[in-house]
DNA sequence: AACTGTGAAGTTTTTCACAGCC
DNA sequence: GGCTGTGAAAAACTTCACAGTT
C-alpha cells in the first residue's frame, strides 16, 4: 500500500506530510474522526489538492464522497514518515540553544527523544531535579554506533560545526539538522537541513520592507506625497 | 541599480542571498577580495548559475572576466536585504527556548537585535551580570508601536500562539518567526517564517530510513540475502 | 582566457478540471 | 451531492548555453 519511491516525491511534500500528521493528530485527540482535504487544507493554510496529492504519492487513503478517518490517516503518515515508533537522536553541543532543546518538552508527542549528548568534556547537568549525562565528542562513534543513532543536531558555534560534521559521518550518521550558520560539506547519502534563524530573520526583514516598499509605490501611484 | 519588483523573485532565492551575504562577509573579514560565482557557488553548495541568477534579480554586481568584490557585493546584498542598518526585535514567550534566543550572540553580527522580550507578566532575568527586562504581554502594542518595532518571535506554547500572532498583527508586525508548532492565521501582508524542530526532524527521519529502503532495494537487486 | 549576465530550454512543483466512487 | 484521486495544463524555479565584457 504504502510505495515510497521516493525520487517522484516533491521534497517540500515531505515537510507537508509532518505538517499534516501533527494537524491530524490533535483532531484526532479531539474526537474529530472524519475530515475533508478542503477542511484541513483550510485549517494549515495549503490547497485541498496540494493535500490530496501529497498523499497520491503514497497511496490511497480517503474514501470517495466521504473524506479521510483521522485515526486511520494518521497511523499512515506515521508509517510513511517512519515515525511509528521512537526514534533516539544526539545531539552535540550543549550550550544555550543545545540545553534549551535538550529540555525541549514537545519532541516526545513525535516519538522524538534526545537520548544523547555531546560536548567537549564529560559532564552532568541538572534541571528540574533531573540528571542529564553529557558524553565526551571524542566517545561520539562509540555511543552513537552502540546505540543505533542515525540522526543528530549540531548546536556548536560555527568554526566547530563542520568537525563535528565529519565525526558524524564517520560514524554512520544518517542526517544532521544543524544549527550553526555555516553550510555543512557532507557526502550524498546524510541529509542535511539547516534551522539558521539569522538568514530566516534577514528573510524576514525583506518581505517586511518589500510591503512598505509596495506601499509607498502604491501611495504614489495614487498621486500622494508623502 | 537595486530594483525590487518581488513578483518575479523566487522566494527560495531570498534566502540564499541571506546565505550569500553570511559567506561573503566572512570572506570579506578573511581579507579575500574578489570571488567568482564559481568559487562561491562550492562553498555554499548551490550551481555558480543558480548564484548569478539571484543576484541578477536585482542588477548586475560582477565584473566579466573578473568575479565580485567581496566588500562591495556585501554592502550591495545588505541594501537589498535592508539589513544595513540594525533591526531591533521582539520575542514573546521566554521560557528555556525564548530565552536561549534572547541570549544567543550571533544575531550581532546579521544587525539583528531582540531588544524587547514579552511573557506573560512582567519580570527581571539576569544572564552573566546581564540584567533582561521582560514585559508584560498585554503591553505589546504600545511598546511596538513605540519601538518601532516590524519583526517578532513568537516561542510561546502551541495554545497561544495564535493568540499572540493576532496581538502582533494588531499591532502592525509585519514579519513573525514562529517556533510553535502550529500554523499562524495571519492577514496577507504579514509574512510568517516557521521553525519547527519536530517537523523537520520528522523530515529527516523520513530521509534517513528512505536511504536505508534504498539500500536494501539495491542489495536485493545485486541478489545479496539479507 | 576568464568570468558575468541572461534569454531559452528544461525540470520540478502546483493547480486545474474532471472522471470515479460513496 | 459531496468528496477523492489523478492525468494534463500551468506556473515556478533551475540549469543550459552562449553572447558580452574585462
Amino acid at each position: 500500500m504504502v510505495s515510497s519511491d521516493s525520487s517522484y516525491i516533491p521534497s517540500e511534500a515531505i515537510g507537508r506530510i509532518a505538517l499534516y500528521l501533527q494537524s491530524l493528530k490533535r483532531l484526532s485527540s479531539e474526537n474529530i474522526n472524519t475530515i475533508s482535504s478542503n477542511q484541513i487544507a483550510n485549517l494549515l493554510n495549503v490547497s485541498p489538492e496540494q493535500f490530496r496529492k501529497d498523499l497520491s504519492y503514497f497511496g490511497e487513503f480517503g474514501k470517495r464522497g466521504v473524506g479521510y478517518e483521522t485515526k486511520t490517516l494518521v497511523k499512515e503518515l506515521e508509517s510513511i514518515l517512519s515515525v511509528d515508533s521512537l526514534w533516539e537522536v544526539a545531539i552535540v553541543g550543549v550550550g544555550r540553544l543545545g540545553s534549551a532543546l535538550l529540555h525541549y518538552q514537545g519532541f516526545t508527542d513525535s516519538n522524538i527523544k534526545i537520548s544523547t549528548a555531546f560536548d567537549l568534556t564529560e559532564s552532568v547537568i541538572e534541571n528540574d531535579g533531573k540528571y542529564f549525562e553529557i558524553n565526551a565528542i571524542s566517545d561520539f562513534k562509540k555511543i552513537v554506533k552502540r546505540k543505533h543513532i542515525k540522526i543528530c543536531l549540531i548546536c556548536v558555534p560555527e568554526n566547530m560545526a563542520q568537525e563535528v560534521a565529519d565525526i558524524a559521518v564517520d560514524s554512520g550518521i544518517k542526517a544532521i539538522l544543524n544549527f550553526a550558520p555555516v553550510v555543512l560539506k557532507v557526502p550524498e547519502h546524510v541529509h542535511v537541513s539547516n534551522m539558521e534563524m539569522c538568514r530566516e530573520i534577514q528573510r524576514l526583514i525583506f518581505y517586511a520592507n518589500q510591503s512598505k516598499a509596495k506601499n509607498i509605490k502604491q501611495l504614489m501611484s495614487e498621486g500622494k506625497d508623502l
